[in-house]
DNA sequence: GTCTATATCTGGATAGAC
DNA sequence: GTCTATCCAGATATAGAC
């Protein structure tokens, strides 16, 4: 196989993810069109469907799948440290990215409407939250290991009991942060760790 | 004016917003057609826009705002007691009525969803949004006056900083009862409540 | 007020040239 | 691989009869 039509053909394809990504944040996962994402990328219908034969809806889980993701890498990248995060901190290192780039979560609540009415995307939603849940486990539980005053039976049970919580309140910190003017994100994780055992 | 017309007319709006609601919860806001509202009516097209001239879009912000704010009301009827309940008790509360009738969540995450693209629905969403949280923070006083040993620099700075942390457990409660097979929201409360101060 | 019929528009996806 | 031109399906909203 020839290395730089490969290489090419990568390029293009970011190209193409970049532009889609930036469409569906403006307009919306349905209001967008594929001129829209046309105009955005400004290449051409053939073009795209060269790329991606799927179409819009190719597109867009494809672009979600690696806005979910991404969060998942921060934590496992910060988490990997000698003392492990308690639950607080594991809360403020995935969202953490969120707010570098305020463009996230509203792609994210997009994501959790469509799942809602197309199976094929609730499968992929599916498969990356366990990815994601994953790693909230890992981390979680290597804190209880260390605290066990919180934990009286056992860590991984404390883990996952207090798993869709940190989860909760990190669906609950995108909600916020894309429908609320003026969402104050410090206050809401300064509480939100207060709650949470340290 | 004419007593029987005005019942009537009322009584047709509601049918109508009740045939909406099962489309949208259905197919999701954008995906449903006009058509598939009239199918679920029964009526036809001159019927509808005789009651809602402003289409699909005044539908979605009516049936919309009705459901967000039915969460209210039953955190308003429950909290009237002499015992105020505690902040996991108000979860519980406001939650209870999702778990009866499990339609609910999902409009709420195409509320969302949409609401970060349209302007008008956005609104709708701040204006009810408002209601709400002023009848969390209120129970949420109530419940601080008596438990003065969680609130250190009074009920009222206390009830504002756990506010959004309450509606972010509520908002992942709707989100993973949306999307998550076998999602065990007892457990979901149970843990919420347990972090919480009681 | 309600129905049927339809005008008008938009969008996704394909065909075929280069 | 990419571009231009276009087909066809589906959707909103209106017009006019009853």
């Amino acid at each position: 196989m020839p290395k730089v039509s490969d290489a090419h053909r990568r390029a293009r394809r970011e190209e193409i993810l970049a532009a889609a990504l930036r469409a569906f944040t403006a307009k919306g996962y349905q209001r967008t069109s594929m001129a829209d994402v046309l105009a955005e990328s400004g290449l051409s219908t053939g073009a795209i469907y060269a790329h991606f034969a799927g179409g819009k809806r190719e597109l867009f889980v494809a672009v979600a799948r690696t806005t979910l993701l991404r969060r998942n890498e921060e934590l496992v990248a910060a988490s990997s440290g000698v003392e492990p995060p308690s639950p607080g901190e594991i809360l403020r290192i995935v969202l953490g990215g969120v707010l570098r780039d305020g463009i996230e979560p509203r792609i994210l609540l997009q994501l959790w409407s469509e799942a809602t009415i197309e199976p094929e995307i609730l499968e992929m939603v599916h498969e990356a939250i366990g990815v994601v849940r994953t790693s909230f486990r890992a981390a979680l539980e290597r804190w209880f290991v260390q605290h066990p005053e919180y934990a009286p039976d056992g860590p991984e049970a404390a883990a996952e009991r207090i798993l869709p919580v940190l989860l909760g309140l990190g669906q609950g910190f995108m909600v916020q942060h894309s429908l609320f003017d003026g969402f104050d994100a410090e206050a809401y994780l300064d509480a939100a760790t207060a709650v949470l055992p340290s």
